[in-house]
RNA sequence: GGAGCAUUAGCUCAGCUGGUAGAGCAACUGACUCUUAAUCAGUGGGUCACAGGUUCAAAUCCUGUAUGCUCCA
């Protein structure tokens, strides 16, 4: 649409009229600094300038300049008028200061925002009639040599001004910035001209990915694609978003994990892999939660829970350490320590040490286990075992305050439908959760390789499904078929990443690190029928 | 799914117990050849989210809707 707009808005234009009748003119209508915007576009150009210029080849960024202008300047002696030789910059006008016969302007790059003098007797009086209209928000190309102003301050003295991109809209308040947090979620794009801070979140976040990736591959993992529209969809206790194939006339579930997957690429010789992507789970939202969310899954062959906690703690310091040096990490009001060897906990043990009932266990009397729940004030439903009463007691009473990174271990069997049972144990499986600042950052276990063990914990998820629980696992009988033909013991681990990229960004929303989170289809409203009058 | 809060100029926000809609920044006009939140003088800009209701009178009170935020399930 960003094309046509230049047409849409022509204030006295045919199509503009048309348009006004139309239902998307809301949005489209102009406000008067939109119109004297364009007005002032449409005089440029008649003067011969390009309110819309094209390439143009930078020498410099702004950052670079500057670092430009140190080195030359300390090679001369008579540093007062010192200027360097030419350099080409180009960026957005933050701030502009018009004075008389002269302007000041500050331009930002990706890279630093940079001062420009501009002197009417240098560029000629017709580029300084264009110069006087420019404003903060426009893109502009700028030539010269680099200087200190009488403050200081490196500057570029512009002998060459090229328009690149005039503004229509004006952009946010300088002071305050953009807070409407609305609006930065919808137009993400006016967050960052207005707050370049999150820019910075962004760029951590990048390099927060890449360290996680380096640290991988370095380990010999193999980063592979499996699908994201599944005709199953598995691997996790989630409702899934469904779509339809159109030509194969078949409904196909957005994946809500790879793990199945990256299984049968076991059973198929692959030893070490791991994904990096997205997962889709038809959920509610929150500050911690995302529709749409970046998970990393990774399966190491002939290794168990064990060889994958040591990786799961490894990766995340690993990528801490890039930002955070000491491993302390400031988090909201508090700071958190990266420092291993990580706590690890039996599920059990917290829970009774939450409730004060050391009789409890996965096998305990369901009524036990129920009137601890309702002392807690955990709501349970009626078909719910005593193993899944403790976990919901877990899951409400004890998560929250697992500040420190937390691996806990002891996961009932019934919850955990892909995980080889405990040796010792046959009622728990060899499964962990990490917890940090309370929240789930990551899940592992040891995989279940056993086809047949693996065919009846489906037909228990698919007896919980007809019970109601629309979380509960399908079947994937070609999953069993590749189990049929051998998988290699195996340790498999998930580690939320965006949740990751809050803590290491200080973000208290996963809003904050997601640059389009899901947001609500915006009403129409009731002004339509205003126009039919 | 439920509850609370919010929605006023392009942006950030005032607007008390109902009585003609306000400020700062941004914009426009003018002055100014080293400013940096430039300054000085002047000007324009509003469907008070939307739809109903109460009232002589509603941004303000009531009901519903939309969107967002927070908390809970």
């Amino acid at each position: 649409m960003n094309d046509k707009r230049g047409e849409l808005v022509q204030p006295d234009s045919l199509l503009f009229n048309l348009c006004l009748k139309g239902k998307f003119m809301d949005e489209l209508q102009l406000n008067q600094v939109q119109e004297q915007r364009l007005q002032i576009i449409n005089d440029l150009r008649k003067e011969g300038f390009d309110p819309y210029g094209s390439r143009y080849d930078r020498t410099h960024s702004a950052m670079e300049v500057k670092h430009f202008f140190e080195v030359e300047e300390a090679k001369v002696e008579e540093k007062e008028h010192f200027m360097t030789s030419q350099v080409k910059i180009a960026g957005r006008i933050l701030t502009k200061r018009d004075q008389g016969k002269t302007a000041f302007c500050h331009i930002v790059d990706q890279t630093d925002k940079i001062q420009l003098y501009i002197r009417k007797d240098v560029i000629g009086e017709e580029n300084f009639s264009m110069v006087k209209r420019l404003y903060a928000g426009d893109i502009v190309g700028a030539e010269g040599p680099a200087f200190r102003t009488r403050t200081g301050e490196i500057s570029v003295r512009v002998e060459k001004l090229t328009i690149l991109s005039k503004a229509v809209n004006p952009p946010p308040e300088k002071w305050h910035g953009l807070t409407d947090v609305e609006m930065r979620y919808r137009q993400r794009y006016v967050d960052m001209i207005a707050n370049p801070e999150v820019r910075e979140t962004f760029i951590k976040r990048s390099q927060i990915i890449q360290s996680i990736r380096e640290f991988m591959t370095s380990k010999g993992f193999l980063e592979v694609e499996t699908p994201m529209m599944h005709p199953v969809a598995g691997g996790a206790a989630a409702r899934p978003f469904i779509t339809h194939h159109n030509a194969l006339d078949m409904e196909l579930y957005l994946r809500i994990a790879p793990e199945l997957y990256l299984k049968r690429l076991l059973v198929g010789g692959f030893e070490k892999v791991f994904e990096i992507n997205r997962n889709f789970r038809n959920e509610g939202i929150s500050i911690k939660h995302n529709p749409e969310f970046t998970m990393m899954e990774v399966y190491q062959a002939y290794g168990d829970m064990e060889t994958v906690m040591q990786l799961a703690e490894d990766v995340i310091v690993h990528a801490a350490s890039k930002l955070y040096p000491d491993l302390q990490i400031p988090y909201e009001e508090k700071v958190l320590s990266f420092k291993g060897p990580w706590k690890r906990a039996y599920m059990l043990d917290l829970v009774r040490e939450a409730t004060g009932c050391q009789e409890l266990s996965y096998s305990c009397d369901r009524d036990l286990a129920a009137i601890q729940a309702a002392k807690s004030g955990v709501h349970v439903e009626n078909n719910d075992s005593s193993a899944k009463i403790i976990v919901k007691i877990f899951e409400e009473k004890v998560e929250a305050t697992l500040i420190a990174p937390t691996f806990v271990i002891g996961y009932p069997r019934e919850t955990s439908p892909l995980a080889k049972a405990n040796a010792r144990d046959p009622l728990t499986v060899d499964r962990f959760e990490l917890f940090i600042y309370g929240r789930e950052i990551g899940n592992a276990f040891s995989e279940l390789n056993d086809p047949e063990d693996q065919r009846q914990r489906f037909e228990d998820q698919l007896r919980q499904r007809d019970a109601g629980d629309d979380e509960a696992h399908q079947m994937d009988s070609d999953y069993i078929n590749a189990l049929r033909y051998g998988m290699p013991p195996a340790g498999g681990l998930g580690i939320g990443i965006d949740r990751v990229v809050m803590l290491l960004t200080n973000s208290s929303s996963i809003r904050d690190v997601i640059l389009f989170p899901t947001l609500r289809k915006k009403g129409e409203g009731g002004a339509k029928e205003k126009d039919e009058t």
